[in-house]
DNA sequence: AACCGATACTCTCTTTTGGAAAGTAGGCAC
DNA sequence: GTGCCTACTTTCCAAAAGAGAGTATCGGTT
C-alpha cells in the first residue's frame, strides 16, 4: 500500500530513501552549528570548537565531529605532541554543504522577528 | 569568560543566540521532511502527510505540525465535519523556508555518492 | 619518585526524546 | 446500542542527549 510516487525535487524513486537518510544526518542542529563554526573560524581545535558552539557538550562535540569526519565533511589532523593537539578543518565537501546552508542562515536572520511574532500570536490565541 | 566574538554571517552579537535557537528548530529532520511533503503535494490532510513522510510516527507528525503552526510555517484548517477533516498548507513564510532549503536538497542529491564513498572509506580504515 | 597541568576524549548517570500501539471523541449507518 | 471514520492523545518502553567526573600521555616541578 506504499505510495511509490514522485517525491523530492528530482523524481528518481529509489534514490529518495537515501536522500532522506542523508538529509536526516545533515539536518542536525549540532552538525549545522559545528559546520558554521568551522566556516567562520577556519581550522580549529577541539577546545576552540567547544567554545565557538554555545551549549554543546564535549560528548556531543566528539560525536558530531566523528560523524562529520566519517561523512567526509571535516578533516582531522592529529599533531603527536604533548599535550595532544588536534585540528579540525572543513573538506571541500564540507565547505560545499556550508554554502548550501548559507541561504538557510540568511533566512533565519531575515525572518527571526516574523517567527517570534507568529509564536506570540499563537500563544495568545484561545 | 564568554567570547563575545563575531559569529554567523552577520555580526550582530545579541541576535546570534536567537538565530541559533531558530536554526535548531528549523534544522530538524521531521520539520524538513514535512516541509518538503507540503511543498511537493500542496495542501494535505494529516493521514496524507503520514503517508508522504516515510517513517514518521503519528506522535511526531502531530508534534512537528504543531511546532510548525506555532512558528507560522503552516496553516491548519479544520473542517467541522464528521469524520474530522483537517488540512495543512504552507504559509508564505513556510514556503520561503522551503525555498531556502532547496539548495540543501539539491546538495544532498548531488553529493549522495560522494558521502557514501567517504563513509565506506572511513569504515575501512584501520 | 610523586604530583601536576594540558588536551582530547571516554564513561557513567540522569533526564529528555522518540516510537509503537492502544485509547478518545462524536456523529452516522446499521 | 455497535462499529466505523479521522485526527489526534496517552501510555509505556527504549534510545538518545546532557552533566560532570574520569582517563591517557609525557614533560616539568617539588
Amino acid at each position: 500500500m506504499e505510495n511509490p510516487a514522485i517525491t523530492r525535487y528530482s523524481n528518481v524513486p529509489g534514490v529518495d530513501a537515501l536522500v532522506n537518510e542523508l538529509i536526516g544526518r545533515v539536518a542536525d542542529k549540532w552538525t549545522l552549528l559545528v559546520l558554521e563554526a568551522l566556516e567562520e573560524h577556519g581550522e580549529s581545535r577541539f577546545s576552540a570548537l567547544a567554545r565557538a558552539v554555545p551549549g554543546i557538550s564535549q560528548k556531543m562535540l566528539t560525536q558530531t565531529l566523528r560523524q562529520m569526519e566519517r561523512d567526509g565533511f571535516v578533516h582531522r589532523t592529529v599533531h603527536p605532541v604533548i599535550p595532544p593537539h588536534v585540528d579540525y578543518r572543513l573538506t571541500p565537501l564540507g565547505h560545499s554543504l556550508g554554502e548550501a546552508f548559507c541561504s538557510v542562515w540568511l533566512w533565519a536572520e531575515a525572518h527571526l522577528e516574523t517567527v517570534a511574532a507568529a509564536r506570540a500570536d499563537f500563544d495568545n490565541r484561545d
